[in-house]
DNA sequence: GTGATCTAACTTGTATGGTAGTATAGCAGT
DNA sequence: ACTGCTATACTACCATACAAGTTAGATCAC
């Protein structure tokens, strides 16, 4: 047993996960300027470590920050998101074909057990976690947990996309049938079926993308 | 001809890109202390801005900032290369099926200009930026630059080995040889080919690593 | 009315002082 | 010689003050 070394985080870290959780959510919605001055008033702290945070944002290209003007939660750029895709489709079908290789009857159902979750959830929040549970399971089965650390950042510049999408087009059953064959052909070891099911699962937000963007038009970059 | 929207970067901003190539290029060995004061009274300016470097290269895993200890330039972990090389390796793959699909006359000249200039180079600095060239110039090749954006953040940690090992173990001849082959694939609109060549080329750190963990055991973590 | 200009209210960037936590060297008591 | 406490010299962290730049609006000249 390991002695506790969690200890409170800086308060820059903390200001940091609020405001991407709260970016990644669309509660702040693209275009919104912050202040450091007013997010260091609303959390009764000081400037200093909402800057940090705000650099911290801006590495993850969830803010931009112009010297001197302002920062601005970032507008979903079209090309971004779909380069986004392209990188977590590659990542995640290299970890899903190494998983099929690898998992054991335990992992499998553990990964049973994420598709039995999705089915009940009955919230927008309660599924995506469920959702990202299953893939970061997938990738800790294929023994590449980093690599989802990875995905898990460029994951967020879709995640904005997803937390619009949810309830409006894509139905959960959908997504969901699209997991089982993806849970289904690692449970059969067959790595090629994995991947083909992967990149199905991975093509979903190419057809949201052009509905969101005609629906929300404010949210996005006109480049 | 667009105007000059170059200004001076920030402070913090220049530190950090000091530091993070003193890191990447070994000069900033694994293990060393860093620390606020001591970066700042180097630089002749503040702490804040070598604070806000730190935690720019904390998130690129380049540094571990301990709170209340110390920040240390982090040692080179075995798993997390293995991991990085993993990740690297799919998306170079589908960034070079794409270039193979898309690549025309002009973009395969400025391929072999590249290996041109690699075979002349005469420092190790001088072959890494013309390797570093090569690739990126594939990555746009295939519309996909954005997609080199987060291979060059996941390469840093690979760098810092091949820093390393470059006069050692790899001869630029050999490697030279590979991208030969990457480049002819895709010259050849060969996707497969392309596939092939660069899994090999990838393949080429893996042989070089248990070599360097011998020989520079302080710069690897023991974990 | 129209246009240029100046001012005031923002913004981010930098410097500095103080605080709390950690590690270490040295001294005290065995 | 060895153990345990204490003072001290670090560290990152946070708050505050100041500087430099941008922008929007009021004001003044025409």
């Amino acid at each position: 047993m390991k002695v506790i070394p969690q200890r409170a985080a800086s308060i820059g870290a903390q200001v940091h996960q609020q405001l991407r959780d709260a970016i990644v959510r669309a509660e702040l919605t693209p275009g919104t300027a912050l202040s450091e001055a007013e997010i260091a008033a609303r959390y009764l702290v000081s400037r200093q470590p909402v800057r940090e945070a705000f650099i911290r944002l801006a590495q993850e290209d969830l803010v931009e920050i112009r010297p001197q003007r302002g920062t601005f939660v970032k507008r979903i750029v079209m090309d971004d998101v779909l380069d986004a895709r392209f990188v977590r489709e590659a990542i995640e079908v290299a970890v899903a074909r190494e998983a099929a290789g690898k998992a054991d009857a335990a992992a499998i159902a553990r990964l049973q057990a994420t598709l039995a979750t999705q089915a009940v959830a009955t919230s927008n929040a309660e599924f995506l976690a469920a959702d990202e549970a299953m893939h970061r399971e997938i990738a800790v089965i294929a023994g590449r947990e980093s690599a989802w650390r990875v995905v898990d950042q460029i994951k967020a510049q879709m995640d904005r996309v997803r937390y619009l999408s949810y309830i409006d087009v894509s139905p959960a059953q959908r997504l969901i049938a699209q997991h089982s064959e993806i849970v289904e052909a690692i449970a059969a070891h067959d790595a090629n079926a994995a991947e083909a099911a992967v990149r199905a699962h991975m093509a979903e937000i190419l057809q949201q993308l052009p509905e969101l963007a005609r629906r929300y038009p404010e949210m996005f970059e006109g480049s």
